[in-house]
DNA sequence: AAAAATACGGAACAATCGTTCCTGAATTGG
DNA sequence: CCAATTCAGGAACGATTGTTCCGTATTTTT
């Protein structure tokens, strides 16, 4: 009946999320998305409606990889503290090695377009909400298992654990390059467990 | 010889500020500076030079603001511990009360442009600096106060309050309403000291 | 082979962007 | 009063914004 599309959806997306991730929404141009996806502008819009439309699956996909992986990390794990070290000490490698430091491309949406953008708002609070109680239910387990110290509730510290994962997203944003800001910040935290 | 200036320059900066703070320096067009500010274009563009000059000078205005009250805030405490929950508290009541949730200025800004303009990486970089300073400092003194414990070092606390001082205002940024919430980390964060 | 669907490049759209300039009125100090 | 300066308002600038549409080539299935 009718021709196959020739590029991939999702590869298209990643392309999406990259430069949005670098660019932030109101920064990146429909010409930037046209360059960077390597579609035509009349695919482009063919296929994904609109910038917002667009930009909304890609931050949706994002969000999607990144609570998969979470989730895995935490089920492959037999010691819930080390998992989440392994988590903040990965956060740290990447602030160190990008060349160019996108931060966290949730952190950067929730700040830039939340108050103004009711779909976007719903995303990063789902986000939030989904993060905190994996984090929450592996702390338990965690206190159960003795790992960790129960002096704290679980839910907690599981917002505890966000709160410093969002301001250490930031600090990569701005562009800190300094390991021991990074480390410095770690010990803190774990301190606590 | 001349007609003198009609309006304040400052209150118009103070006028910049809000604006450029609720919707970003992408997100706030010349004309909203124009209707919001009360000056007319010209005025506006032979008193300030350009946008970027114009933001620029207000995310200086609103550090100096903030350092002053953080250092005066400092100065007139006795217990540096108490000073510390009532910097905590007072973000977390203006989250919760704003109609509007604006964050954090020089957070909102470090997300959004810190990246893309040196000129604004090097403002957030010395008030990261400053800041951690500020505290440093201050624990320093309440740890030989015995007010706080001297378990963890000095500079490596106050890195860690202001990791998580962004972390909230990203919070509030988000639109984040539920008190528990802030609550709840809080807690987590004067556990250590 | 015919028909259907999709790709592409590029022209074109109106709207908005940041910025400049002009005009005329207002206010000041000499 | 005069000269100097600043005000407001708005017209106008070229550039860029997001979006639509057209023509044509390509590929697929019937």
């Amino acid at each position: 009946m009718a021709r196959t599309k020739e590029f991939n959806e999702d590869q298209a997306l990643d392309k999406a999320i990259e430069i949005f991730w670098h660019k932030g929404y109101n920064g990146t141009s429909a010409q930037d998305l046209v360059n960077h996806l390597g579609l035509s502008r009349s695919s482009l819009y063919d296929t994904f409606g609109d910038k917002q439309k667009l930009f909304v699956k890609s931050l949706k996909r994002y969000q999607k990889q990144n609570l998969d992986s979470l989730k895995e990390l935490f089920e492959n794990s037999e010691n819930i503290k080390t998992a989440l070290t392994e988590i903040f000490k990965q956060a740290v490698v990447e602030s160190l090695q990008d060349r160019i430091t996108k931060g966290c491309f949730m952190v950067n949406s929730s700040v830039e377009l939340a108050m103004h953008d009711p779909e976007i708002a719903k995303i990063v609070h789902d986000n939030q909400k989904t993060v905190e109680d994996i984090f929450s239910q592996a702390i338990k387990k965690g206190q159960e298992l003795g790992q960790i110290s129960d002096k704290q509730e679980a839910r907690s510290l599981a917002r505890f654990i966000f709160n410093n994962y969002s301001g250490i997203r930031v600090l990569a944003r701005a562009g800190e390059r300094d390991k021991q800001v990074y480390d410095d910040i770690l010990k803190s935290i774990f301190a606590l467990f």
